[in-house]
DNA sequence: ACTGGATCCTGACTGC
DNA sequence: TGCAGTCAGGATCCAG
């Protein structure tokens, strides 16, 4: 569920509340997640130590103690992080609850499970166990040239492309598409096909549109809320995600919905029209 | 090497 | 009111 734009808010609304905390207590929940919850290395590395920093790789938000060790939390399509005070009742589906030195604790509550909690001890490099990721789109590597060399022979459609985290992290389901309306490119079009000019529009949407997703504190379809129980309010500028048969906002035809990958994907078929695979460059390799 | 589909889960909603 | 089916912001694994 939460993108680049809902994970960067939830950090920054974790950071100062946690920074220089003293973590004094780990209790888990009993159900089984996605991964094993790192009962042990939070014994070890985690308990009685200091939260130093709070940062975003990706879609997980890190948390860096002075143990050097870090906490690894991916909030999955449901998850959450919110402070409460430590005596207040546990609810359904909280699966972590870090007690700070301040009596208030932040919980991970993570509904459907598809989050994850984990602990990279000291000397492990966190990209061993996040894998192989490619850049955020923030990053100055993150550019026309890249994509257009990474999408080689490629014949996936452009939004499953841009939703690999091998090739840029955080552009998930809704800003996919997103990003494709603003660059006037239809989802289903093989990435190879693609013109430098596309990847252009594609990396300066994508950081325009993130950018502004981040401003108004991401975007809430059902269940979002940022570290303080906030809900986000960039789904009242989402201009085609989830607006299938309405009106288009550029030209006024119907918006309309494909599935790729087995993902709804929403476009103006008159504002990105599709490319034939039958005038596709030969491929390479 | 790529690609599409199934899969992990719960809960909200739809239609019969 | 109930029940079956469908669909959700993600990511990984497997078969073809």
């Amino acid at each position: 569920m939460p993108e680049l734009p809902e994970v960067e808010v939830i950090c920054r609304g974790l950071a100062p509340v946690l920074t220089g905390r003293t973590i004094i207590k780990v209790s888990f929940g009993a159900q089984k997640m996605r991964l094993p919850l790192p009962v042990e290395a939070t014994a070890r590395w985690v308990t009685g130590h200091k939260i130093v920093t709070v940062r975003r790789r990706a879609k997980y938000v890190l948390v860096d103690l002075d143990s050097s060790a870090t906490l690894l939390i991916h909030l999955g399509m449901t998850g959450r992080l919110n402070f409460f005070p430590a005596d207040s009742a546990v609810a359904k589906h909280d699966h972590v609850r870090w007690l700070l030195d301040n009596g208030l604790e932040l919980r991970f509550n993570d509904t459907r499970r598809f989050g994850s909690v984990q602990v990279i001890g000291p000397g492990q490099e966190p990209e061993a166990i996040i894998g192989a990721l490619g850049p955020d789109p923030f990053w100055p590597e993150f550019t026309a040239p890249y994509l257009a060399d990474l999408s080689k022979g490629r014949q996936v459609p452009v939004k499953n492309f841009l939703m690999d985290n091998r090739v840029v992290t955080g552009i998930g389901n809704i800003y996919a598409s997103e990003i494709l309306f603003t660059s006037g490119i239809n989802p289903t079009t093989p990435a190879a096909v693609l013109t430098p000019r596309d990847w252009r529009e594609i990396v300066a949407n994508s950081k325009l549109i993130l950018t502004e997703a981040i401003a108004c504190g991401g975007t809430t379809i059902a269940d979002y809320v940022n570290s303080r129980g906030e809900k986000g309010y960039f789904q009242t500028r989402l201009r085609v995600y989830g607006r299938a048969g309405e009106s288009c906002p550029t030209c006024g035809g119907k918006i309309d919905k494909v599935s790729l990958g087995g993902r709804a994907s929403f476009y103006c078929p008159a504002c990105q029209p599709a490319r034939h695979p039958g005038r596709l460059p030969k491929m390479k390799r």
